[in-house]
RNA sequence: GCGCCUGUAGCUCAGUAGGAUAGAGCAACGGAUUUCUAAUCCGUAGGCCACUGGUUCGAAUCCAGUCAGGCGCACCA
């Protein structure tokens, strides 16, 4: 009875269930409802609310309020249910018993960092998570930042909810792209020699090109690279600048605590054969032909030429036009490499993949879901979270240039300014699906302008509580031993049904690869205990009392804690 | 032209797979400072949930269409 308000949910909707079977049990067809219980918005509608009548009274034929009446006589309700009513068109109330749901407190604070965890066993579901991704050619944009902090708070909110979870950032190491890297690096070292030189358009104009010719001349003098052959120098230029750049990468990612399992390689998966060996394999299984594309809709393309290429029937699998696996000089496309990336990853052993990609890479989500469905006829891998764009402001102005990248502000550049803290938390308040207009000065904003302070103040707040408390001599009981029954006023309810529903929360944020959920969660958590604070004292003349609410004050605080952590957000201890 | 995403208070956004009277922060206005941390709280005001139709006991939520904005649309990555 005294672990029963932890479970008391499930209790409840197993009872409710047991009833509603019986009722649809002399029903000829199989139909069947699942009831879930909610939590109503409003106080007077009691702890619990369950429509299950409504859609019950359309099968039997019956009036929704007759059909909850009958369910109520045909239920055995634990002790913990202090009375059931039925309002409105047909729902079902439940209230419980006062404070018999505070037990969750010495769970939460019993299970402290684990709460709302659950383990990973032998069976778990494996996960590969790839995401970031961004091409070894210069510094991350803003953009790239929105991605590795959904990614990585996604990552965590599966590692807790009991996935195997494998990080994972593919290197888009080979390719026209990387030789423009090469070159400009190579003119940025002629310059430093004291030549004049002119950057061509396509050629990389940000200063840390300059920063990588200076690493790279520190490895070898100017006169003995240039005494190398062309193919010698460019091959060693390649090398060197993508690690150079997977170095900044990696350090910028590193102050976000942003870590990877993985970094994958295209050029290893081109240098291995699979890209080759799998065109091969879809020309004898006849998902691959030669054929010539028609020149796209919408914006004309200057100097298009129709070209006989080897196409991948994506068609058949849902795509919307055939895609070329191979460039008129015969090497494989991007799409190629990335067909056998995926299909590497599959044979990794991955139950599940998961990729997150910017909004700009919209169009290619059918295409690999078609190829993956060709291959392994799944039909709904991987999943691609696309998230949209972000615009950077300054006092409501956009801010665009960067000196250093030579185009775009850095991630690097947002992050020394505004703090990781403030990043991370801001990315995360709102869906992956909606743009997002971050603002400089707002993020720096130590107010409620910016929720991350008010999140973090609760819980220094809490912190200070608590040294106080420790300074006037109080002694906590054990948590088993506290009386949790004087915690009845509405604001104290309200923070113990949240905290109850920490769990359930996550549930949903993991099933549905929403991560923002956490975020939403710990500042209704934080406004929440803000608001008992102002109406009630800690720390009374009451002994009973002062112990049930110390006992409050730090759950809220471990699960602001907890929260914080998932989404890789610091939880100081005073401010 | 086609595909994906979005449209909720003046602004920025939530809305827990269709539920009861639509939620928060900011901005505006009015309050709380002998305090267990005011980086906070309380109150007032502010809504044709883009528009039109449909589905049903019930729609911000589902479906269709329209309008508006963002992203993308051979041989780049």
């Amino acid at each position: 009875m005294k672990k029963f308000g932890v479970i008391v949910k499930q209790s409840l909707e197993q009872v409710l269930q047991d009833a509603v079977n019986i009722l649809l049990k002399n029903m000829t067809d199989s139909s069947s409802v699942h009831v879930k219980l909610s939590r109503p918005k409003m106080k007077e509608h009691g702890d619990y609310a369950c429509n299950v009548a409504m859609p019950l009274a359309g099968m039997l034929n019956m009036n929704p309020r007759q059909v909850a009446d009958k369910l109520l006589t045909m239920t055995a309700w634990p002790d913990a249910v202090e009375e059931t009513t039925i309002a409105g068109p047909g729902f079902i109330n439940i209230r419980l018993q006062k404070s018999c749901e505070a037990e969750v407190l010495k769970k939460i604070l019993t299970e402290a960092a684990s709460y709302g965890q659950l383990p990973v066993d032998n069976n778990a579901e494996k996960v590969c998570l790839e995401f970031v991704s961004a091409n070894p050619t210069g510094p991350m944009h803003v953009g790239h930042g929105r991605g590795a902090v959904v990614g990585d708070a996604l990552g965590r909110v599966l590692s807790a909810r009991g996935f195997k979870v494998h990080r994972e950032y593919y290197i888009n190491d080979a390719g026209t792209q990387i030789g423009v890297l090469a070159n400009s690096v190579w003119l940025r070292m002629c310059e430093l020699q004291g030549q004049t030189i002119q950057l061509p358009d396509s050629a990389y104009p940000g200063d840390y090109i300059i920063d990588i010719a200076k690493e790279l001349l520190k490895i070898h003098d100017f006169e003995t690279v240039q005494s190398w052959s062309e193919e010698q120098r460019l091959a060693w230029l390649n090398q060197e600048s993508i690690a150079a750049n997977m170095r900044m990468i990696a350090d910028d990612l590193d102050i976000m605590n942003i870590h990877f399992d993985e970094y994958f390689s295209e050029k290893k998966l081109h240098e291995s054969g699979k890209v080759q060996s799998l065109i091969q394999r879809l020309r004898e299984q006849g998902t691959v032909y030669l054929g010539t594309l028609p020149a796209p809709k919408g914006k004309a393309i200057e100097n298009y030429q129709p070209v006989e290429q080897w196409l991948f029937r994506t068609t058949d699998f849902g795509d919307d036009v055939d895609r070329p696996l191979a460039k008129k000089d015969g090497t494989a496309t991007y799409f190629a490499a990335d067909i056998a990336y995926h299909e590497n990853k599959f044979q990794r052993g991955f139950d599940r993949m998961i990729d997150i990609w910017g909004a700009d890479h919209g169009g290619y989500v059918s295409r690999v879901r078609a190829a993956m469905k060709a291959l392994t006829q799944k039909d709904d891998q991987p999943d691609v979270l696309l998230v949209q764009m972000v615009n950077l402001t300054r006092d409501g102005q956009a801010v665009k240039m960067s000196k250093r990248a030579g185009t775009f502000v850095t991630l690097r550049e947002v992050v020394d300014e505004v703090g990781s803290d403030a990043v991370r938390f801001n990315f995360m308040t709102r869906r992956i699906e909606s743009q997002f207009d971050f603002d400089l000065e707002e993020a720096k904003e130590k107010s409620n302008e910016n929720p991350v302070y008010s999140v973090q103040y609760a819980h220094a707040r809490i912190a200070s509580i608590l040294r106080k408390a420790k300074e006037e001599g109080i002694v906590l009981l054990p948590v088993k031993d506290v009386d949790v029954s004087p915690l009845v006023s509405a604001e104290e309810q309200a923070l113990i049904a949240n905290m109850l529903a920490y769990g359930d929360m996550l549930t949903v944020a993991a099933d549905r690869l929403e991560a923002y959920r956490v975020a939403t969660y710990v500042m209704k958590l934080a406004a929440d205990f803000h608001s008992f604070y102002h109406k009630n004292r800690v720390v009374t003349e009451d002994e009973a009392l002062t112990q049930a609410r110390l006992l409050l004050a730090s759950a809220v605080k471990q699960v602001i804690f907890n929260a914080l952590t998932l989404l890789g957000v610091s939880a100081p201890e005073q401010m």
